[in-house]
DNA sequence: GCAAATTAATGATTTATTCAAG
DNA sequence: CTTGAATAAATCATTAATTTGC
């Protein structure tokens, strides 16, 4: 009203609480009606306007991500330190009669920096690895476009990676025919006993 | 092999006991490397390619929203049942002292059904209102072009919509100047009371 | 028991949405 | 505002489960 009230809007602790309300139950980029009826309804709260909440909403939803974006680095951070360690052991020969290492996680995140550009990483598309030969980082989706010719490399061109051993069922053929495939013993692949963590 | 093979991938259960594993570890969405090893890896099982590990992951997802939706509407049939016969409760007098009804959400699920396209409403875009006058249902960006006057129409004259009661402290007048804002006692706002589902 | 017929699962494609970089 | 890159939703198509009648 007066000169002498603040230049911009300052939303009482009602209108706050009652935003975040709807924010938390799904209202993330409410439509002009939207808009309209909660300023309506803030407006007995105090002083507002249509550009207020929708500000408001803008904001919110854009530092929220940047709260998951943090936390997503603090875990990825924890994660770096839980399987760094390990890596020497996968220098191993892999010859051995047990299925081969599986990890197909991305390597783990880059020696922990605090702010990097990380949510897209895991949410977009991940620059993921170092160029391996003909592949090239190519997304996935883009895989679908061409014929899918795509060659299983040799296992031992492959880059190992970490941990998680599966498997340590000897290796019988198991490559039949369609049919056939649900007719092995159950009893030989009881969850309990591959897949250590 | 033969041309008497089938003409899909047909998972063997090694096959499909790895991929739910990595599933349930976090793997939804492979990227094109990840895909390949995955693959080179399950190929020691049976024949199988990239494009079955990329279709697999996709399938799996997203049937397992599918179920996450189908519990929601069971849930929210079981609220309806609960709710419903409050309705009548709802044409009362509103000038009473409490502060009004309010619900920004889109039109409550309708009668239970057991079909319908139910996950979009609260995920995508809800085309949301019957077009109130002069709005049109227009994104809220357009709102942004023009300056913002939107005047707030009369509480009266917007649609009180479904339950959810909010606030049923009196009308104690809060409009006041910006920095005395946060100086209103936790006690009197504490969470617990509104918002009732 | 066993196939033919019917239904349920699920692999494979296509189409719509979303996000954000240019 | 347009558009590129990626994902999610919807859909089609084939295989496996199952039901059914004999």
């Amino acid at each position: 009203m007066s000169p002498a009230t603040s230049s911009r809007w300052c939303p009482t602790p009602e209108q706050l609480m009652i935003l975040e309300e709807l924010y938390r139950r799904g209202i993330k980029t409410p439509n002009a009606s939207q808009i309209q009826r909660i300023t309506a309804h803030l407006s007995l709260y105090g002083n507002i306007e249509g550009k207020n909440v929708f500000y408001w909403f803008q904001n919110h939803k854009a530092r929220d991500r940047q709260k998951l974006k943090r936390n997503l680095i603090k875990q990825q951070q924890l994660q770096y330190q839980l399987y760094h360690p390990d890596l020497h052991y996968l220098q191993q020969n892999q010859s051995n009669h047990h299925y081969p290492i599986l990890n197909y996680f991305d390597p783990p995140p880059p020696p922990p920096h605090t702010s990097s550009p990380l949510y897209s990483l895991s949410y977009h598309k991940s620059p993921a690895f170092p160029p391996q030969e003909g592949l090239e980082g190519a997304p996935a989706q883009m895989m679908m476009n061409h014929p899918w010719k795509v060659d299983i490399p040799f296992i031992s061109s492959i880059r190992p990676l970490e941990t998680l051993e599966l498997f340590p069922i000897t290796a019988t053929n198991f490559k039949e025919e369609c049919k056939d495939n649900n007719k092995i013993s159950p009893k030989l692949i009881s969850t309990d006993h591959f897949l250590s963590l």
